[in-house]
DNA sequence: TTTTTAACTTTACATGGTGTCAAGTTGACA
DNA sequence: TGTCAACTTGACACCATGTAAAGTTAAAAA
């Protein structure tokens, strides 16, 4: 076995990451990750103070796995601002699914926890980021729709690229991952690209 | 006090919502919503049999308060396929509001308990109705857009007609509700009815 | 070689909410 | 006077998170 060398901070992370990409709904017990990661649960709480906090780590280990700096790079160096929306949604759109076990464990403490709420809102304050350089390299073209502000135009965005509406879709209403990445992209363009 | 004469049931109902509608975001407990209709909380569980049952009968009680069959079946006389699209997201996006804070609960419970995800999927199923009636009332007048099929039409409606989305652009955003009913209805028709 | 230290394990327990159980109270009605 | 329904009171099981304390183990430091 090769998982017995890598360091135990690690195989947490990496347990957390695949129960909650796995476990489908259920919800996954502090005791669950520590069988996954083959340590005691208390053993859980000398690496991570509590649950949020897991999560959060969580998701910087995926963030760092995935090298999603890279990814928005690419998507940020897109030559008109309507090829930069699509990019910008493409590129998130398609980080969705890898996140989207540990979103929704974060999501559901949210309800209840302080420190998970912080913890998510930070998360989606860097997607927030993203939305608004989107709309301000359309605004930059004169292609901003003038229906709204700009900062309208970034909550509109936000929205409608939330992990929630994705869920919807690709998993409630089944759709495939390409046909939600065509269709927000549709959406997004129909509503913030002006209309000639 | 007139409230001394309501039956119990009813007094349970009318609090259950006033707390969660109040309740801005701490979570509303069995206890909580006991003292506020002045009875044990275990005479809460002589009327009700869990949390989920209670919650789900705080909504149907809230669709006879406010007469929603009244509101809807106004929305269906519209003329023509657009008015009613617009009609919809009206109705709907201003009878949100009221529903929000049961809505949440529920939503939050669903996460982990089966029977409130069933009892939440079953009020969802009727709003789905309402966005499948006016996508079909678009193609009636060969107005719904060639871009996607009518289930898929109706998926996305659905989607973007969502209590999460509310949340989001309403509180989240600070956006005013004529804001979002507005928005919704350019977003839907930009979406759904076919471009000439 | 002995000691120390970090990284664990084991066991126990507090907390907070839901839901169950059983015995007692109260007031209206027969 | 008795009965019944609608309550109250108090106790408790359950389940997950998080805390606390004492013991083990293996490797590095002295």
């Amino acid at each position: 076995m090769s998982s017995q060398n890598i360091p135990t901070r690690d195989r947490i992370l990496k347990s957390t990451w695949q129960l909650l990409e796995a476990g489908n709904g259920n919800a996954v017990r502090m005791s669950d990750i520590a069988k996954a990661a083959k340590i005691s649960r208390q053993a859980l709480y000398l690496h991570f103070p509590n649950r949020a906090d897991l999560l959060t780590a969580t998701t910087r280990y995926l963030d760092e796995v995935h090298d999603i700096d890279a990814k928005l790079a690419k998507s940020r160096s897109a030559a008109s601002g309507t090829e930069r929306l699509e990019a910008w949604v493409e590129t998130w759109g398609n980080y969705i699914p890898t996140i989207f076990g540990v979103a929704k464990a974060l999501m559901a403490m949210q309800e209840t926890d302080e420190e998970a709420a912080a913890a998510w809102e930070d998360r989606i304050l860097a997607i927030r980021d993203g939305c608004e350089k989107a709309v301000q390299a359309l605004k930059a073209d004169g292609k901003l729709t003038d229906k709204m502000s700009e900062e309208e135009a970034t909550d509109l965005l936000l929205t409608l690229l939330s992990v929630r509406n994705w869920e919807q879709l690709r998993i409630t209403c089944n759709w495939t991952q390409d046909r939600y990445i065509d269709m927000m992209q549709q959406l997004t363009a129909q509503a913030l690209v002006k209309s000639e």
